[in-house]
DNA sequence: AGCACGCCGACT
DNA sequence: GTCGGCGTGCTC
């Protein structure tokens, strides 16, 4: 009478295959597609979805399921489908990508029960000597709850107040005077759910027409995204709310992208306070029980729309009508491991694939968002003006160049930045002081004409390598030799840069002896609770000189500080990278938004060594439009995105020559694979050397794949890789694809 | 990924 | 002679 009948499993494992189990008869009932499962592979047992449900067995040899992990938990079919896609396009397994798309992991989790005590009869427990009847511990308990009148309490608080042993429970139940019953407990999240409401804000004539568009789209819930170009300050959030009201209201439900949830306390605070307990609050380090309870809230209707970090894109909700990427430029969006994907474009995928309206938000959209808008994919929508007229700070640059040639100043602090911090503390204001730390890679720059060296096939700073005085490009793997002079102007002093980052708080703290100095960058910052500290400590006044990294241009709202001083700029425009030039007008643009949002008026002074870059000098004037064109001009002449399409392909190894040796047999392959398909279209460059050549006792380099359209480029690596790992060459590789890969190091 | 299997150096 | 080092291969 019973059927067999066999599960699917993908497994969180690398292996590009699902795997088939029987399904044992007692777990029929509960395994269901969607469902974790917990398997016996070999000698030991790995956790997996079920994805599909049949009673045609695909193999001789089958195993049972052991058990069913997280009981009533399941991935949604589209979320099983998304996965499927992901799986496709970032060249992970399904498994992999599953247990990214899953809420819970592939984890054992349950709801929490907590045990409650209720008097059966308070009402005859009242009468003067009802309690004589009981001996004294178990008296004790009676009175417990003759004194607070009520019938019912947790367990635990009343044998914490009591003292009283189990058995004294356990006497008292027998008896029957109370019983004991289990009711589940919520593992809420820590952000205060008291928030005072807020009203919406009056949008502004601008703010006006960005909704109705917005609005319109909702209404046919049809896909569509929209790239929201505003500048600091010119009410997106409230575009953001009044569009989720509107999804609210139509029965849907919506998703709220954040870069870096821990650094937005405001930015929960302003959704809770418009739409109170129906916004849940999603980060990576919620427990797996808050997040067990989540997915419970999410699934039940009570949980409505969903704040969040990158992975937050996930949340498995049926009638999903917004998704809002903010900040829809920050590179935390791009997960860095197996599945490397980026949270803007799967937002876009999934609002296409779901029917839901997609907002991208930024002052300084990513190119690739931009030329999206531009070619008709995304509508745009601008935002030229500022809610409240707040003076700008007086932005000032200080070249460090000329400060070496003149002031004979070699150190991190420019002349001219030192007084201003030392004005700043003596009259008892805040500065900060922010660092690019990007910058990190070696080159050669010239002091006179603040020129670097090229790569002549690729536009890509060349990188120095001490060892053998050459010059390196890291995409195209072109060497040459340190010129003498500089092949510009002849001057003779080139700079051999590399920075010395740590050396930024020594030296704080030996010209600033006095002042209260702190430190806020990923490294020094570990958990969200420790960011919290230090966030009252800058508030109270506790602090005189805050500085760091990239962590300091976001979320940052600090009314007192009056100074903002950039120790280098530029460091990041040295980088082997092409978007240097972006990330770095980016940036500015945003740092210099920090200063003098208080009453007093705010300073920045950036130093750099290059003072008429058109990424500073854009910055400056805070035109992101001037900007963007001119450097769209760049990428379609040296053939990059947004007008190309890129993926990376990373050999990894211990023996530094099997590596290159296996990445050339590799792009071989690549080679004549593209003849044999006809893909003219795809460009291989490569391979090179990756800018962290060694990584741990692992060489690196790297291929890069480039094409118009992606299509025709993963076809060609599917094949190549196919090839590849049929041949079972010696001399094992790690090989890491990056599908639109952030940066290449 | 992890775990077993297999083939070569320093030990009782 | 063996114990164990890591490189290689497979997992329903």
């Amino acid at each position: 009478m019973t059927e067999m009948l066999y599960a699917d499993l993908a497994l969180n494992l690398p292996t590009p295959n699902t795997y088939q189990y029987i399904i044992p008869s007692n777990l029929q009932p509960v395994a269901r597609v969607g469902a974790l499962a917990l398997a016996p592979i070999q000698n030991r047992r790995v956790a997996g979805c079920i994805v599909g449900i049949s009673g045609e067995k695909k193999c001789e040899s089958l195993k049972e399921l052991k058990r069913i992990l997280s009981p009533d938990f399941a991935i949604e079919p589209e979320l099983i489908e998304l996965s499927r896609w992901m799986s496709r396009y970032y060249f992970c397994s399904l498994g992999e990508a599953l247990a990214c798309v899953s809420f819970l992991g592939f984890n054992d989790c349950r709801q929490r029960m907590e045990k409650w005590v209720r008097v059966k009869d308070l009402a005859s427990l009242k009468r003067p000597d009802a309690l004589d009847a009981f001996p004294t511990r178990q008296a004790d308990v009676l009175r417990f709850f003759l004194q607070r009148n009520t019938d019912f309490e947790k367990l635990g608080i009343l044998r914490g107040e009591t003292g009283v042993s189990p058995s004294t429970i356990r006497a008292l139940a027998k008896k029957g005077a109370i019983e004991i019953f289990q009711s589940t407990v919520e593992r809420g999240d820590e952000y205060p759910h008291d928030v005072p409401a807020t009203i919406p804000f009056e949008l502004n004539e601008q703010q006006s027409a960005a909704f109705a568009a917005i609005h319109a789209a909702i209404s046919e819930s049809r896909y569509k995204t929209f790239l929201l170009n505003g500048v600091t300050g010119s009410g997106k959030t409230e575009i953001y709310l009044q569009s989720l009201d509107e999804v609210l209201r139509r029965g849907g439900q919506g998703i709220v992208l954040v870069p870096e949830i821990a650094l937005t306390p405001q930015t929960v605070e302003r959704f809770r306070g418009r739409f109170g307990d129906r916004i849940g609050v999603y980060h990576s380090q919620l427990t797996l029980g808050q997040k067990y309870d989540m997915w419970r809230g999410i699934v039940a209707g009570k949980i409505q729309c969903l704040v969040g970090a990158r992975s937050a894109v996930f949340a498995p909700f049926p009638r999903l009508g917004l998704i809002v990427v903010d900040e829809e430029h920050e590179t935390t969006y791009k997960q860095n491991d197996t599945p490397r994907y980026h949270a803007r474009d799967v937002a876009v995928v999934r609002g296409m694939r779901t029917g839901a309206v997609v907002i991208l938000g930024s002052a300084t959209p990513a190119l690739e968002s931009w030329h999206n808008a531009h070619i008709g994919k995304f509508t745009l929508l601008t935002l030229p003006e500022r809610i409240r007229q707040a003076p700008l700070p007086s932005v000032t640059l200080v070249d460090l160049g000329e400060e070496l040639i003149k002031n004979k100043n070699a150190g991190i602090f420019s002349l001219r930045l030192m007084t201003a911090i030392e004005k700043r503390l003596e009259a008892g204001e805040q500065v900060i002081l922010f660092l690019n730390r990007r910058g990190f890679a070696n080159f050669i720059l010239c002091p006179a004409c603040h020129k670097s060296i090229s790569c002549e096939h690729c536009s890509i700073t060349m990188t120095y390598h001490k060892v053998g005085e050459r010059l390196v490009c890291h995409y195209c793997g072109e060497q040459k030799a340190v010129p003498s002079v500089c092949p510009q102007c002849g001057h003779e002093n080139l700079l051999r840069l590399g920075v010395g980052t740590q050396r930024l708080e020594e030296e704080l703290a030996e010209k600033f002896p006095a002042a209260r100095i702190l430190r806020m960058d990923a490294d020094s910052l570990g958990s969200r609770k420790s960011f919290l500290e230090k966030w009252r400590a800058i508030t109270k006044g506790e602090v005189d000189i805050l500085f760091g990294t990239q962590i300091l241009a976001k979320g940052f709202d600090l009314a007192p500080v009056t100074l903002v001083g950039v120790i280098s700029a530029d460091h990041a425009l040295f980088l082997p990278d092409f978007r240097s030039s972006e990330r770095t007008f980016s940036i500015l643009t945003q740092v210099a938004g920090r200063a003098g949002r208080g009453d007093k008026p705010g300073e920045v002074i950036i130093q750099t060594y290059l003072p008429r870059h058109y990424s500073i000098v854009d910055a400056l004037a805070q035109d992101y439009a001037v900007f963007a064109k001119r450097e769209l001009a760049i990428r379609r002449a040296i053939r990059f995105p947004p007008y190309f399409r890129l993926i990376s392909v990373l050999f990894q190894g211990k023996k530094g020559g099997g590596v290159s040796e296996h990445i050339n047999r590799f792009g071989n392959l690549l080679h004549i694979f593209g003849n044999q398909m006809r893909l003219t279209g795809v460009s291989i460059l490569g391979p090179a050397p990756s800018p962290i050549e060694k990584l741990g006792d692992h060489y690196r380099y790297r291929l890069l794949l480039r094409s118009e359209g992606m299509g025709d480029m993963q076809r060609l690596l599917r094949a190549a890789l196919e090839k590849y790992h049929s041949l079972k060459l010696k001399g094992a590789c790690r090989i890491i694809i990056d599908v639109d890969p952030q940066d290449m190091l």
